[in-house]
DNA sequence: TTATATT
């Protein structure tokens, strides 16, 4: 499995943070297919590093550089440890993989770590899968620090930014204090334009607060207000309040998107309903209606969840193709490429499993007739139709 | 003062 990837290991690398351009262009045209899909335009994923990839060993006093072990950031809300191990498990035999959740709520904190058994791997996962796209995220794939008390705690928010400033010239103005891991500007989600806001995460917690000491009260060359610096929000000190009304959301309400979404949901109800008297969970029917499918022969439910069939599927084709594609669509289980014992190339079919069915029904009227490559892709839910009687 | 960067 680690050798099929190589190929496409070339395809897509991109080396740096940002989503390589291949992904892009299949978004691209995703998007062009649905008008407004589930690849929803919030800019809010957008933390990154200009001056470093953080991939590098730290320099000095590191003792256990792991080359096996990589974090995981900006995964969706609603991904599981077992998908996090089947996106990372299609590259390589993994020694050990950890969702981190919140101790209390148990919710996703947004990160993971994932341990591979061979180096190779691991690299091959930064490769690969750093910037892939799933639903709203861009997920990052990094080496993992040693883990330290030192290098917790190292977020500080900034505000009274110029508007103008951008995020290179906010790590430029930090970076004389120590290695950033990580910054952002926020921005209006209407107008893109800076709000004055950001973060900057630093390596280690000293060099956080020498960047305090140093610029908080300070005004950056050329503007005319000073900035504040401070610690960032721990978002594990919640009160007991948010907490509460965390536990209270409900679970069914993820990313509810902007109205061209949920109008194109709201479509999309129509048509299942026509077609299979379903109503999605968006609808107050949701959970009723689903779980009432129990037991009934639907296409392609298997209980766990929605399983796709993919036709036409190139020789050469992997997991990560098949991830790349319907990851955006919603939360993917699992995805399997149809290989040939001897020769261990793709029989040119595969399947995806999606937990929700108006994802996985999204994800099928958009990638069905798709051009990949120089071909045509079939997807449609998994029939039956070889069971012999 | 963001969805969530150290198990």
């Amino acid at each position: 499995m680690a050798v099929r990837l190589c190929d496409v290991a070339s395809l897509l690398r991109s080396g740096s943070w940002a989503p390589e351009p291949w992904t892009g262009q299949v978004i691209a045209a995703m998007e062009t297919q649905l008008s407004n899909g589930p690849t929803c335009n919030n800019t809010s994923n957008g933390p990154s590093t200009i001056s470093n990839n953080c991939s590098s060993p730290v320099e000095s006093g590191s003792i256990e550089d792991s080359k096996t072990n990589l974090i995981v950031n900006y995964l969706p809300q609603n991904m599981t440890q077992e998908e996090l191990k089947s996106l990372f498990g299609s590259i390589g035999e993994i020694e050990s993989c950890k969702l981190v959740r919140d101790k209390i709520t148990g919710q996703s904190l947004g990160y993971g770590f994932v341990n591979y058994v061979d180096p190779k791997d691991a690299e091959k996962a930064i490769n690969t899968l750093n910037g892939l796209r799933l639903q709203t995220k861009t997920i990052k794939v990094s080496y993992a620090r040693p883990s330290s008390a030192s290098i917790r705690d190292a977020n500080l928010y900034v505000s009274g930014l110029p508007k103008t400033m951008t995020q290179k010239e906010l790590e430029q103005l930090f970076s004389q204090y120590g290695r950033i891991i990580t910054s952002r500007i926020l921005v209006d989600q209407v107008t893109g334009v800076s709000r004055g806001v950001g973060f900057i995460r630093f390596d280690r917690r000293v060099e956080a607060e020498e960047a305090i000491k140093g610029l908080n009260c300070q005004k950056p060359p050329g503007a005319t207000e000073p900035i504040t610096v401070k610690f960032a929000n721990n978002p594990s000190q919640k009160t007991s309040q948010a907490l509460l009304s965390q536990l209270y959301q409900s679970p069914n309400r993820r990313y509810p998107g902007p109205l061209a979404q949920q109008a194109q949901r709201f479509r999309l109800d129509n048509l299942l309903n026509m077609a299979y008297g379903v109503k999605s969970r968006f609808s107050p029917m949701a959970i009723e209606g689903v779980t009432s499918l129990a037991g009934i022969n639907i296409p392609g439910h298997a209980g766990t969840g929605w399983c796709i069939f993919v036709y036409n599927l190139a020789p050469d084709a992997d997991e990560s193709i098949l991830w790349q594609m319907f990851g955006p669509f919603g939360a993917v289980t699992n995805v399997k490429v149809i290989r040939d014992f001897n020769t261990n190339k793709c029989k040119g079919f595969g399947f995806v499993t999606m937990t929700n069915y108006d994802e996985a029904a999204v994800a099928i009227a958009s990638l069905n007739g798709y051009r990949l490559g120089d071909r045509v892709l079939q997807v449609s839910f998994k029939t039956n139709k070889t069971h012999k009687a």
